[in-house]
DNA sequence: CTGGAAGTACGACGGCTGTCAAACTTCGAT
DNA sequence: ATCGAAGTTTGACAGCCGTCGTACTTCCAG
């Protein structure tokens, strides 16, 4: 049960192959700097539906894509929910520092939320 | 002799005023990135004209005003010079981590060019 | 004081990208 | 079997950003 491919899910680029370009882009945008943050904070993998996301659900499943295609984040499913996880570690080796460096300011930045939402809620 | 401003150049801004989402913007484009980097490898502050671009004058100059109101770089004239600096202990202060991050992955990104050209050459 | 070197300012243009609505797909529950 | 929940796909549109050429400014050298 190695290779559980999901066809509903093209396959996750090796994180080798991404380009510091790639990722840039990826982190430029404030929805998914957002995204990042809230799975960097949860302590579960989110599926799509579990963000605090202010955009379309079309826009939404596109800046997934995006970071999937940007090596930060894996994609499965569980039912027809589909689950985001944070490749920390893979992500961490090529580009070490970068995604901490980010969070971190990212967090220092953003307003307290006095709503705790955001968490690992699965539903 | 505190405040010598040359009128020639606008202010430069107070780091602590500068957003992520600025610095990341300035950071995501290759030229830019690459005037970052060439700076970070510099042993001297390296006036415009001296660096490897490939680019025209006018979107140069474009490119280190981004850089200038980032907080990135500081800019000063030397005659009809205008030199720039990195401005590293005190971005490095606001965004720790994040400025040699991404130079270091630029490096590793970057092809080993046999040309040692982009030294601290001041001309 | 005149010529040139070093950059800047100003439009203008083209392409990319974030956004949405609408139609579609797939799975689970009833 | 059917209906709804969860996301995706597609196409269209608007705004922004990098790029350039041209004209302009400022300083140094002779």
């Amino acid at each position: 049960m190695a290779g559980m491919e999901d066809d509903r899910i093209p396959p996750h680029p090796d994180v080798r192959t991404i380009t510091l370009q790639q990722v840039l882009e990826a982190l430029v945008d404030p929805v998914r700097r957002s995204i990042v943050t809230q799975l960097h904070d949860a302590t579960t993998d989110v599926r799509c539906g579990g963000f605090d996301l202010r955009v379309s659900n079309s826009t939404a499943t596109h800046h997934f894509r995006v970071l999937r295609e940007a090596g930060l984040i894996r994609q499965y499913y569980v039912g027809t929910s589909r689950m985001n996880a944070l490749r920390r570690e893979e992500f961490g080796a090529a580009f070490p520092g970068l995604l901490d460096a980010v969070v971190t300011a990212e967090r220092a930045a953003t307003p307290p939320a006095h709503d705790a939402a955001g968490r690992g809620r699965a539903v």
